[in-house]
DNA sequence: ATGAATGCAAAAACTTTGCATGACG
DNA sequence: CGTCATGCAAAGTTTTTGCATTCAT
């Protein structure tokens, strides 16, 4: 709830970024905030919009969520190569874990991986600009079990 | 050189992994191996063919290469979201850094950070099928540089 | 009012697939 | 020879773009 604040907030984060606080930038950001599944692809933002009623353009959500990348509002995963996902930039960095059977994502940060990276990356000569880490896992089978 | 040997032992490879060795994957195989590109795109893949004089339809590129992974030939890379790179899968593990001016590629290894991957994994309660980590990074500006 | 944003449909980029022909074992 | 592989073109996916219309400031 609390949608009053929210809205205001949202408008705020917009214009900040330079961005006219139109309804259908503003509707795509509620549905990334609030949305049970922090990591959506267009198409689920576009359908997580219609099931409101609100019938967004699959084109601006496209256009629209690769602005908010520029702006730093959300970031783009490729967990797979076949589609990207889009997660709220929220809070500190982490990468993910997705497991191969159902999915689902789980975030996770070490410093210790960070720090050798960064290490890494200047023991070659370069500047560290970004990274993608995804562990791709299975649930680890009980004893006696995995049967589904 | 030593065409010879080699495509006594690509043949042994294909027929090792249930392929028929004919002519297009042994060309792809070839081209994989002595290419001075280690991370070539289907697209690359097959205008490297056409340099050769040999004509080896896309399709049939994209089909072995998708082949050569399952048997574990090739691995099969998303640096960027837009397109699927392939590499011989020779040697032991290693991730990579890609350079976002130049797009060259660094292979490197650390058993540091594989470690921590595993752990961490484990601590979640999954086990680690495989993993992706690629460092984007900016070669590092000399004194009174950066100009080109 | 005016430049920016949207929607639609068309196009683009990459990859897969159906089917007739051709090659490997 | 039978089966698997190839080539071509057509279709599939995901994402981008052109252009007329609509909206925010």
């Amino acid at each position: 709830m609390n949608t009053e604040t929210d809205r205001v907030v949202d408008t705020f984060e917009l214009k900040k970024a330079g961005l006219k606080a139109t309804l259908p930038r503003l509707r795509i950001l509620e549905i990334l905030e609030k949305g049970g599944d922090r990591h959506m692809s267009a198409e689920d933002v576009y359908r997580a919009l219609l099931e409101v009623g609100e019938d967004v353009g699959l084109a601006t959500i496209y256009r629209v969520l690769t602005q908010f990348e520029t702006a730093g509002i959300v970031e783009r995963h490729n967990f797979d190569g076949s589609h990207a996902v889009f997660e709220i930039a929220r809070g500190p960095h982490h990468d993910h874990m997705v497991c191969l059977d159902t999915g689902e994502v789980v975030e996770f940060f070490d410093e210790e991986i960070e720090r050798r990276q960064r290490d890494i990356v200047e023991a070659h000569g370069f500047d560290l600009q970004d990274h993608s880490l995804v562990l791709y896992v299975r649930r680890k089978k009980e004893a006696g079990d995995g049967r589904r």
